[in-house]
DNA sequence: GGGAAGCGTATTGCATACAATCCCCGTCGA
DNA sequence: TCGACGGGGATTGTATGCAATACGCTTCCC
């Protein structure tokens, strides 16, 4: 049961409300690359004053899912190709990091938990549709929590959300992002132990991930794909759109 | 030369002026663990409003270098003694990550500032100083900045701070955090492209930092000090205080 | 017809006002 | 003497108002 809705929050909760809102809506593309994010419309919609929305903005800016141009407001990152690579460049430092913590320490409980969750994306990518694509990134973050460092799991967190802001740019649509069966493999290593294979099994799985996406991309040879975000960064749109429309 | 002092800044940026003088002054322990931020009296400091100020507050909270409790204002960050690991798990998982992006691949010109760095930390620590900490400090950052890669470079520089923080809540006053021999062996490692060797050097150098401090103070049997960073969390006083001043 | 300048509107940046909350401290009762 | 209770002051939480800036449109000139 979600929460009465007349409620009030506790003090700060509300712009925390906003800006996990704001983050999901962003990972799972309802809110795709490169769209404004009026302060007045958001608070609106969410009952809350711009100062809150302003506080939520300010947090996913940090975190790099929102740009934020003084005088010109937020929009929805769109992430440069080099973004990219670094992303997925520290995300491979900070899972190698996960995997050396957890190797062999998991109790029972916890890998059900995590096979439950595995159980879940299997589901889910069975159905299809945007869920999928969250719960991938939701493993690497329930490993994070599993591994009892707070501040890895905010960096994983950070790290895995922008990563999914990138595959939605530059990743083919709805494209199964992780393979699942990498998942079940690098649970398996880590039950046994083996912290060296579990390391080099993610490498491999955001290695994949990656190319999968980005660089698939950018060896397409496809100038109109290797274009468009930068295009849509400038707000041009391809030509079957003569006349824009403001709002449908 | 700064800036005149009654020319306005660009938009956005008087917030931004704030967060690093405070985070400045947590690093360099002008404001000491615990000490209480009141927006008001920043504000007025600084001649911006308490939005701002609230703004800039955020910010540290998110980096970890203050707690923000609702309804009951920020104050500078006392890290527990698991968050003090935590920091440092994290730290030396990026800063190997580093040594890999970095290794063979510096220019004559950046090793030339890096030296320079490293000669200057032999200054301040001739001189003694708060400046010395922050050297040290700075120069992990500066080899991150020298990767090119920006997501590590503000990570290491949020762990970096973070850590600074806890070796002045846990660490021996004032004590030589970084032996700077330590990273003269690094850098050459790097310059010879000796990855591995780089990773381990930098493994144990920040190894040698946590026990230099954390550990130090988590085996030294003396109680008190084990519970200072407690007691100081809650406002307590030792004995030799009978009665507090709130403003000498 | 194309481009530059000017105006009006929409939106942001920041400060401030008001309400809610908490803490300190004095008072009261056991 | 100790603890519970409650008022006053200080501080934060949030909304809103005003000024500044940028954008889109019209108009004007070449």
């Amino acid at each position: 049961m979600p929460r009465p809705a007349d409620a009030q929050l506790p003090a700060g909760a509300r712009a925390q409300a906003v800006y996990r809102a704001l983050r999901r809506a962003i990972i799972e593309q309802a809110l795709r690359a490169g769209t404004k994010l009026p302060e007045d419309a958001i608070g609106e919609r969410f009952g809350v004053s711009r100062t809150l929305v302003r506080e939520a903005l300010t947090r996913l800016a940090i975190e790099g899912l929102v740009d934020i141009v003084p005088n010109r407001g937020a929009t929805v990152a769109l992430p440069t190709l080099e973004e990219a690579r670094d992303a997925f460049e520290v995300r491979r430092g900070l899972e190698r990091l996960m995997m050396e913590l957890l190797a062999g320490r998991l109790s029972p409980a916890q890998l059900a938990i995590l096979r439950d969750h595995i159980a879940r994306e299997d589901e889910a990518r069975a159905r299809g549709g945007p869920e999928s694509i969250r719960l991938a990134g939701e493993f690497h973050l329930l490993l994070a929590q599993t591994s009892g460092n707070a501040l890895l799991e905010r960096y994983i967190g950070e790290v895995s959300s922008r990563c999914a802001l990138i595959l939605s740019v530059y990743g083919r649509p709805h494209s199964p992002e992780c393979a699942i069966s990498e998942h079940r493999q690098i649970l398996a290593a880590l039950e046994n132990g083996d912290a060296a294979r579990a390391a080099a099994l993610m490498d491999a799985h955001l290695q994949a991930v990656a190319e999968r996406a980005v660089l698939a991309s950018a060896q397409a040879a496809d100038i109109r794909t290797l274009l468009a975000p930068f295009a849509e960064r400038e707000g041009l749109a391809p030509t079957p759109a003569p006349g824009r429309k403001p709002r449908p």
